[in-house]
DNA sequence: CCCCTATATACTCAATTAGAGTATATTAGA
DNA sequence: TCTAATATACTCTAATTGAGTATATAGGGG
């Protein structure tokens, strides 16, 4: 056995909500400090289980009972790279999902819901090609691949252009939704999150002057954001977790705005129609809504049923 | 804050290999003891990240330099739930998964590949529906999912009946190959693993005697090894991992039998080719093999150029 | 009341992909 | 040369997908 240093387990918890067309993550929000999620580390004699103990810290943090949560991985450094934090221990951090339809009230002072897209501005691609995207960031990308790349820590089997055109769609590539973790750790590695100055990165040197590129968040969160981000993307295409976002009865079109905000670009309405109903995913309650402005949209609700029956179910799509 | 605790984290690692055809994990055996997977502790003095921590605990105990790693999930509690362990710290287990081709050497003392199948008989469907299954398992779960569920630690949507249609192909489902995890947690929860016996798990109790069902391991390790298959059978389908099981260069029957080996069942050879091929995953490399028995295979090598083209690339494939 | 606009919903059609099978090619060895 | 064994190529049908057009039903202005 080798030498023991003290090590503490933080649990974070991404708690997103879809409202007015936007994904929000809850954040705590404290005077001039940088967003951070609900988190606390954990204590087994507290907590008989991680799980556990986060549903305690969130709902201690902000009066919120979660639902569903879900693991999305665990972190050795958490920001501050190699560095002690200030108890001289070591953190690893723990970063969950959980999702909620609506905040049942505002929550507790401090904590509020953010704009996902507010920490990670490219990944919005509902509105087109996000500017940010053209004029600040793929100059410096092509400026950072065009260095050579020394890092041979990571197990680089790809050069830096090839990353490049992988995560970020450059040369004519295509762009791959739920890149968002890969692209997030591209541009900490850059140098290009305000995180990685923070932290003290090497790579920070050669920007003489970067301007915000989303807003940072503290320690490592806004990896575990991105992290939630890519899961959900992925997700949403095998199973029926975009459900937990929504309220019991819902029409389509409000169904296909939700799932449009998390994937990030628009869909086909009628080909979207056509896979939700043939899969089995939703069954009609009788009611309408009247609220659309046109012709009353028949409203449905989630098909619990569909569990039972085929292995993989989600509302895999491309684009429209 | 709430009081400390000491916490351990536990690396451990589900080396895989196919190997004569079969699916095979590094453990290692002492004695009478149960096997376990190569493991170790966290220590961030020596250890810069959890995956160098890991990479060095099996260097170390097995000599292998792993290639492929990947982070699987965490576990708060290690099989003796709710107990610390001897040394009276809290251990928080982290599994991974790791893929090599062949183990260049017999490793060290005390290591060994053994078959998964092993470990989870009930999982290869590829000589027909497994015996296990039919003869102990199935009349078990029955009687379990007969009995009220009391569990509301849980949150459980599912009734028994529901989960064992969906995780174990009752009442005329379909297996679902990635479950696997999901089976062994169930097998767990009803008292049929071993390892719920040496955990004092209640449910154990209404079994008068259970046959061996599957060689138990270590600690939490069969549900690492339950992790790492469900994770390895569902990526293989949407990214080309299953090249960091083969050698440079391979017929597309050998891939073939790769790939059905992990999955544990058959694929319409045919179609397989056709797949490999139109998705661009392989090319030729101009040499034939003649040890098949019949007409020469020509040999192929992974297309590495795939992973710039396509956002989405593996074997997906259903039975044949 | 009729027309216009806006939205929901239904239907069409071509292209692609998937599932299952048959046919042909090439080796080794009797 | 014939046969067994395997590799590889091709066929055919049924689904599925991508993209569009057509129809239905509301509210509001004239």
């Amino acid at each position: 056995m080798v030498s023991q240093a003290s090590i503490e387990i933080g649990l974070n918890a991404a708690i997103v909500s879809v409202r007015e067309g936007q994904p929000q993550v809850l954040v705590t929000r404290e005077g001039d400090q940088w967003d951070a999620l609900p988190y606390g580390p954990f204590t087994p004699i507290d907590h008989r289980t991680l799980e556990i103990g986060l549903r305690n810290w969130v709902r201690a943090q902000t009066g919120l009972e979660l639902g569903y949560v879900e693991q999305l991985y665990t972190f050795g450094d958490r920001g501050r790279h190699e560095q002690p934090d200030d108890t001289g221990s070591h953190i690893v951090s723990v970063g969950y999902l959980a999702l909620i339809t609506k905040d049942p009230l505002e929550s507790l002072e401090g904590t509020s819901f953010s704009h996902c897209y507010g920490f990670l501005p490219w990944e919005d691609w509902r509105n087109g090609k996000p500017d940010i995207l053209t004029s600040e960031l793929e100059p410096r990308l092509k400026r950072w691949a065009a260095q050579p790349d020394q890092d041979d820590s990571r197990d680089s089997v790809l050069t830096r252009p090839e990353r490049l055109r992988i995560c970020f769609a450059m040369e004519g590539a295509g762009w791959d939704e739920e890149k968002v973790l890969e692209r997030f750790e591209l541009l900490y590695e850059a140098g290009l999150a305000a995180e990685a100055k923070r932290d003290g990165r090497e790579a920070v040197k050669q920007w003489d002057d970067v301007p915000q590129l989303g807003r940072p968040m503290q320690f490592d969160h806004r990896r575990v954001l991105a992290t939630a981000m890519s899961r959900l993307r992925g997700k949403l295409k095998y199973r029926p977790v975009i459900f937990e976002l929504l309220p019991d009865s819902f029409t389509l079109f409000e169904l296909q705005k939700i799932v449009e905000a998390i994937l990030g670009h628009h869909l086909h309405k009628q080909n979207f129609r056509r896979l939700v109903e043939n899969a089995g995913l939703v069954e009609p309650t009788g009611g309408v809504s009247t609220q659309t402005g046109g012709r009353p949209a028949k409203l449905f609700r989630f098909r619990r049923d569909v569990l039972l029956e085929r292995p993989s179910t989600g509302v895999r799509m491309k684009g429209g």
